[in-house]
DNA sequence: CATGAATGAGAATTCATTCAT
DNA sequence: GATGAATGAATTCTCATTCAT
């Protein structure tokens, strides 16, 4: 759409922006958290970045490779992102409320496990894998802070891997809208602040 | 490929057992929960109802008309089951547990926005206002009963539509697998009871 | 090429020429043995059929499936021809020669060995299977023939297999053109007599 | 993909063993030999030499060039072998029987009329000539000695030529393999014995 | 001498959909 | 009510070739 004449060959090396493997799997990450594996062809992810499918294939040799590449860098990042903030040293549940705050924000769908129910079909076991354990390490980052808490007595016993899983699990609430379009609150920052307050209270007081 | 097993005595008419649409739908609603939207083709269906591809088409004139009536039968089917559950007279919390057996049994994603995530594209606005609003309804049964519980003092004051969308959040833990193809916990029965607990106590107890 | 307007669905049913299939399997053969299996794609056999590709899928769920059937029913011909000439009363060397002549004429490359060497790696074994066992049994008339013969005292013992291929072998000499483009013997005639006298005399008298 | 065995001790400049193009052209006919024209990719070339798809069109500026090149060696190298074991001056069947031996050890498929049908349409009409031409010399040779074989009376007078094509013809027996994957004689030394033997006496005796 | 990065033109295959029967 | 035959548009992937370094 953009860089409309694309000479054959080796480019000129421009020092420019993002190398083309990145930019890639920048745009393929985008695209499938948005649209979903099947969804998204080649050819979509090709021309967002204004090469040829050719040269998406010269990176990646399958769409299956990309898309697992993608996923477990987007989920190192996630991971990245909220170890970082459970380490400051504040009360559990102001982290936790940043943690909300920022995934809210970032539109992300976590909702890894209907994500990854269509894909399943496509990737090879390996790869299924290897995005399973990636998964796995960014919910152990959780964990650790609730068994952390747990032991200096911020918060009561408890299963802490449960704990990990509904944290996320109701992260995805931010995701909901209506039948009229509307999310279940306004704005970004009370319906981090209701879910978390949600989590950490629970139904019954 | 025929049937391999006849019962002696003449067939109850047969009456085909169930009328050709009604296969259609039930097949078509288990495939697509199965493996998403843009996985399972027209064939699939056809060749599983032992009709053709034309069979299909002449009871529902697209895909997408199909995957809406599936979805909307399903989220009815749905709505019914929480709503018996609920009007019988116990505890509310024995009520959620009971929903949550149920639901965990069906190995039904219900991980619904981001099972929606991909068919949105190929969905007319109709359709997918149609979807909504059963699915909405879907919440609402949970919602009336939160508030109900809360005008009888069982609860107390809160967003029951949070309250709503949490609890079928948290069901999601239950999909859940690790690398090792585990669940978090090992039988239905103690993730329901867990899964419920955690949602009425909440982290911080 | 020919039929320009070719409406979407099941096309008014023209008493006319061949049924579909017969016309890609008659058009498949022909250009498979004149090309090869790589060079002829899917589109080729499509177009010079007036159909589109998506039809000859229809058919044929892959372009080995096409190639196998091609091939066989190809062999089940050249077997055809080939027992209807040896099944007249006449001397065995003067049937050589009827067969010679044919098959010079049909321009059919026979050089199966060299033929089927690329495609190999692209059908399944059942396929290869398959197009052999038709192969072999287009030998076996030839032979059967031989022992015939045999048995007459019309030639003399030997290994009436070997004699079967040598047969089959000498016949590929009329495929050959020199630099100049100038086959062997100047006519089809000529060539036949040539190569069934060297192949009953052979080369030492 | 490192060298595993580094030997002790300076290694003799190492010289590349070969040079780059000799490899690369060595490579490439053996594969062409084996998988055909089309088949080959000027990457598994490449591949199996070590470098890259780059390198060899460094040497080769196209495909068809590379072919071209290979075919002509590979003949050059068979005619060179061919004479040798002509010039020796023993009977001719004795001669004959030793190139039969040598041939059906290379594996070499000499059907090459066959072979050359689909890199037809991509070789240029000069590369052609000159593989016809290399190709031509090959069958002179052959087509010499029996020449002077009649001329001493060795065999009887009659077209050279085609003693030469015929028997060329019948080495490509050799390659045959039945349905259950055998050849019609067990050991390559049957193989040409029988082969020649027949080729010298003929069907007829 | 050799390579890494990129392209363009196909190739096989799939699939929702259409339409005459 | 159900089907068989056909299409068109995409989709994944391949490959010969080009060019700056």
């Amino acid at each position: 759409m953009q860089r409309e004449y694309r000479p054959l060959g080796r480019p000129r090396h421009d020092k420019q922006a993002k190398p083309t493997k990145a930019m890639i799997l920048d745009v393929a990450t985008q695209l499938f958290l948005e649209q979903g594996y099947q969804v998204v062809s080649m050819d979509d992810v090709a021309k967002k970045c204004g090469v040829t499918k050719a040269t998406v294939y010269y990176y990646y040799a399958t769409k299956a490779d990309l898309f697992t590449d993608a996923m477990i860098q987007m989920m190192i990042r996630i991971r990245k992102r909220i170890d970082e903030i459970l380490s400051a040293g504040k009360p559990l549940k102001e982290r936790l409320l940043e943690i909300a705050k920022a995934h809210l924000e970032a539109t992300i769908n976590i909702d890894l496990n209907a994500f990854m129910k269509e894909p399943q079909n496509f990737l090879s076991d390996e790869q299924l894998q290897q995005i399973k354990e990636t998964e796995e390490k960014m919910y152990e980052v959780l964990e650790q802070a609730l068994k952390d808490a747990m032991e200096k007595g911020e918060i009561s016993q408890g299963s802490s891997r449960l704990g990990a899983h509904a944290f996320v699990a109701m992260l995805t609430i931010g995701n909901y809208k209506d039948a009229g379009g509307q999310p279940i609150f306004p704005s970004l920052d009370e319906m981090a602040e209701q879910i978390v307050n949600f989590y950490w209270n629970g139904l019954g007081n």
